[in-house]
RNA sequence: GGGCGCAUAGCUCAGUUGGCUAGAGCGCUGCCCUUACAAGGCAGAUGUCGGGGGUUCGAGUCCCUCUGCGCCCACCA
């Protein structure tokens, strides 16, 4: 018999970096590469933005996906679960920008060994010019430290990730990835660029997409603006809050059915201050009861200007420039020289200095009529912006998803509901968002860091571009860089010349990479037998705040290069909370440094916190439930060195006595609980179960059965089997969970002589997830199946009782109890004389008699005390 | 304006097809050095399950409605 390795005082203390160093040498999370589709789970994980400093909604929501990826490893699975850095993009182009006080100019030559100024400059203008080429090397030399920090945070914190399948959104097989997939979306007819107006960041100095535009309530005042027909009907008041804009104004608009202005339709008005004529128009869009009802249109003030310009197909009078400032010269539409006079007053200003000026020329002019009326209203930004966004004329490049075209939008809509949504209300948010897009996705950035378009343009005898017909570079050539590279049939010395070419400025939206994660992860084109074993994926963990991004356009890109959705399952995490409930973030500046927390608490105690954050809701740090996870760890640590203390039974023993078969048959059905929790990703659920039980059997079966199984004989040994079994079975619960204090556990019953039964697999990471079935056999069939109560239940009722009367009568546990009388009824009573001496031993009761009860009494226990006192329980 | 979620003990939350007297942990009170565990154990008190109405033999659970909070979305002149 193998006798199990108990320490003297079993401790938490270093588990982390003991079982971290033996789970690395032995592989124990490395993807099986031989299995097949069917027996591989794999994930497609979050590739954290290493910009960032580290947080605890890190290991929050990667905690909720390891525990579910352990419990697929468990059931037998292939878990092909990867990590990456997202690397990529505008948050690292500013970080590197920031710590070393450099910033980007493609015109600035390359230079060998460029070492980067000692201290920042203090202001951005001052920071050092560099290359796009000694940018990246930056950015590379900062990630790469970064991901380093954050892979030992992710180690400590005990994720199952196989690492050798890391991948950088940066590298090049990604920017390969990523530009053939755009290659693919182009010679398919999917990918198109059009000059239009888009939003634009005056800061970044670049395009925008929707799904980067937050709202922010601004102040604001409305102006009633004059505007004169010039039937000579009078004046037409208009009401705006961008009274600036009034030179841009290219036409007014009113509901087709709103009374007051149908006359008006067809007729002109002109502009105030600058006397421009212009149209009225109708359109559905206009609401009669804001403002006064007629609206100026301006190209262009909102996407709504965008919309009605588009319908109503408008002229086009731009005059806010990339810089967010109006055109240094007067528009040509301005006819008279006091228009252009008083145009010059706010020339090269930004809007609010325009603004000020308009006003004042309106005052003078009379056309401003009363007091301009404060408000505060959403104004769109763009999320990483502080200035309010422009709409602004530039040629940028598109994907289709659904914002234009309603059967596209059906069908993605449709995409959206293949998928298995955890918690199952998050599709409303994806069928939101795609119900409200209004146009497509714009993937074209003006910045430097990224994956560059990989497309030339031919420049015609002039220098102008053909953006009709780009140049498209060989696959097998990519990733390429249109800015040092050169398309086919060319040479390098016809670059930006009349008649030769022009490489496409732009970098591809982070989304755009972001968005084939799957690909990139399962080896799309780079590795097709890895890609079959794991495309489309199970699972994408994500959070919520992302489904509109993320999410959404993993399945575009899914939908046109697989026609399928790139996995079964969404699974959604909350946000944390700090404690007064507000969200953590860098910004807010209330983010605890998780480091801090895992040295505190441990790795499987702040993982206990994690796993008790149901799946997609917010969720408070609290440092209490930490110390409730460190608590639950240690008492798995005691009661485990209690139960395997209490001696060893042959391998093939039975379980017989009743009390313990009630407790096996209770463990099944926590199995049955735990199973179904976990396939449908209620990992929480799973956790709260198995805690639950597992504190009672602690307090109640482990009491009621040790007098016993010291003994030795067959009720010893059947007492001893399944505590054993219990043992085996609570460790695999827990594993997910508590990977380190379990494996603690495990291997104190695997010695050189062998492994205790049920304990054979070298880790409990790699052990079968338990089987209810198995429990089941062996409490076979006479228990549980019918009503009758369990014993295990009754006489856990009694000794609770026993205990209430010692407590009342301020006595230690251990004292004698001379009599105990229980009155129950007859079935209750039948129950527990299978457990009676069980309950005698436990409570220190000389003589147990019962008194049976009619249907319906309450249990109740008469206590008499050895020597003091007596006290009714 | 549309949508979704939440509201249960002082606090954080369970309560899965409606079913006996509504639960856990923290906190609080009392007791116990009990040879697995005193950074512990045992026991105890505490609730008009947000308000109102309805369905039902029976509602924390289902339906309607109201209130408050949070989030997502919106073409916000």
């Amino acid at each position: 018999m193998v006798h199990p390795r108990v320490p003297e005082k079993p401790s938490l203390e270093g588990l982390e970096a003991r079982w971290g160093e033996a789970w690395e040498a032995a592989g124990t999370y490395r993807f099986d590469r031989t299995a097949e589709r069917p027996d591989v789970f794999s994930i497609d994980t979050p590739p954290p933005t290493v910009s960032g400093s580290l947080h605890v909604g890190h290991i929050f929501s990667y905690t909720h996906t390891d525990t579910v990826a352990r419990y697929q490893r468990m059931r037998g699975k292939a878990v092909f679960y990867p990590m990456g850095w997202d690397d990529n993009g505008l948050p690292t182009e500013r970080r590197v920008e920031n710590f070393y006080g450099v910033r980007c100019d493609p015109a600035v030559p390359y230079v060998e060994g460029y070492v980067p100024p000692a201290k920042a400059a203090k202001k951005r203008q001052d920071f050092d010019a560099i290359s796009r080429r000694n940018f990246v090397d930056l950015c590379e030399e900062l990630t790469g430290t970064d991901e380093q920090v954050f892979e030992d945070l992710f180690r400590l914190i005990g994720l199952s990730v196989d690492w050798s399948l890391g991948y950088t959104t940066v590298s090049q097989r990604t920017q390969r990835t990523s530009q053939r997939a755009f290659l693919r979306n182009l010679a398919r007819g999917e990918a198109y660029s059009a000059e239009a107006p888009s939003l634009w960041d005056t800061t970044f100095q670049t395009a925008v997409a929707q799904a980067e535009l937050e709202d922010r309530e601004r102040p604001a005042a409305y102006h009633d603006l004059a505007f004169h027909r010039t039937d000579g009907g009078g004046d037409v008041v208009i009401s705006t809050t961008r009274p600036e804009l009034v030179v841009s104004c290219v036409a007014l608009v009113a509901h087709p059915e709103d009374e007051r202005y149908q006359p008006l339709f067809g007729s002109t008005v002109t502009t105030p201050v600058f006397g421009v004529e212009v149209p009225v128009r109708a359109h559905k869009l206009a609401e009669p009861d804001k403002g006064t009802g007629i609206a100026m249109i301006c190209t262009f003030g909102d996407l709504t200007d965008v919309i009605w310009w588009r319908e109503l197909q408008l002229d086009t009078r731009a005059v806010v420039g990339k810089d967010g400032r109006f055109a240094r010269e007067a528009p040509e539409w301005l006819g008279t020289d006091a228009a252009r006079s008083a145009y010059d007053q706010f020339a090269g200003k930004a809007s609010g200095g325009a603004q000020q000026v308009m006003v004042e020329l309106l005052t003078s002019s009379g056309e401003l009529l009363g007091e301009p009326k404060k408000i505060t209203h959403p104004v769109k930004f763009y999320e990483k912006g502080d200035k309010p966004l422009e709409i602004v004329t530039t040629r940028q490049w598109y994907i289709p998803n659904g914002g234009r075209s309603e059967e596209l939008k059906s069908t993605l809509l449709a995409r959206g509901a293949e998928l298995s949504w955890h918690p199952d209300y998050m599709r409303h948010r994806y069928d939101n968002w795609v119900g409200g897009l209004n146009g497509d996705w714009l993937i074209s950035r003006q910045r430097f860091f990224g994956v560059p378009i990989p497309l030339w343009y031919a420049l015609d005898a002039d220098g102008e571009p053909d953006h009709g017909h780009p140049l498209v570079p060989d696959e097998a050539d990519l990733p390429i860089d249109p800015q040092s590279h050169v398309p086919a049939g060319y040479t390098a010395d016809q670059r930006d010349r009349p008649g030769g070419f022009t490489g496409d400025p732009d970098i591809m939206d982070t989304w755009a990479t972001s968005s084939l994660t799957p690909q990139i992860a399962c080896g799309w084109e780079e590795d097709p037998d890895l890609f079959a074993r794991t495309f489309p994926m199970d699972v994408r963990p994500q959070a919520h705040e992302i489904i509109r991004t993320w999410l959404f356009s993993t399945v575009v890109r899914s939908h046109y290069e697989h026609g399928t959705v790139p996995w079964a399952n969404a699974a959604l995490s909350g946000w944390i909370l700090d404690p007064d409930r507000k969200k953590m973030s860098k910004s807010v500046g209330n983010v605890v440094v998780p480091t801090d927390l895992l040295e505190q608490h441990g790795a499987d105690a702040v993982r206990y916190w994690a796993a008790s954050g149901r799946p997609g809701t917010d969720t408070a740090f609290d440092a209490g439930q930490m110390k409730i996870g460190r608590r639950l760890a240690i008492k798995v640590l005691n009661a485990s060195k209690f139960a395997l203390g209490l001696g060893e039974a042959p391998a093939d023993a039975p379980v017989t006595e009743p009390i313990d078969l009630a407790m096996l048959a209770e463990l099944a059905g926590l199995v049955d609980e735990a199973t179904r929790a976990f396939d449908a990703f209620d990992y929480a659920r799973a956790l709260q179960r198995t805690e639950d039980f597992f504190w009672r059997f602690c307090d109640d079966y482990l009491e009621l059965v040790k007098g016993r199984a010291y003994r030795d004989d067959d009720a010893a040994t059947s007492a001893r089997v399944a505590l054993r079994v219990a043992l085996d079975t609570l460790l695999r619960l827990f594993a997910p969970f508590l990977p380190y204090v379990t494996e603690e556990v495990w291997s104190w019953c695997r010695t050189d002589e062998g492994a205790l039964p049920g304990f054979e697999a070298p880790s409990v990471h790699r052990a079968a997830w338990p089987a209810a079935d198995e429990l089941r056999a062996m409490v076979g069939e006479e228990l549980g199946a019918d009503g009758t109560p369990s014993p295990l239940m009754v006489a856990a009722e009694v000794l609770g009782r026993i205990r209430k009367a010692k407590s009342d009568a301020k006595v230690s546990m251990r004292a004698e109890v001379a009599t105990a009388v229980v009155t129950d009824t007859g079935d209750r009573l039948a129950a527990l004389a299978l457990a009676v001496d069980d309950v005698r031993d436990a409570g220190k009761v000389a003589e147990l008699t019962t008194t049976v009860a009619p249907e319906g009494t309450e249990l109740s226990v008469a206590v008499t005390l050895a020597e003091v006192s007596a006290a009714e329980g």
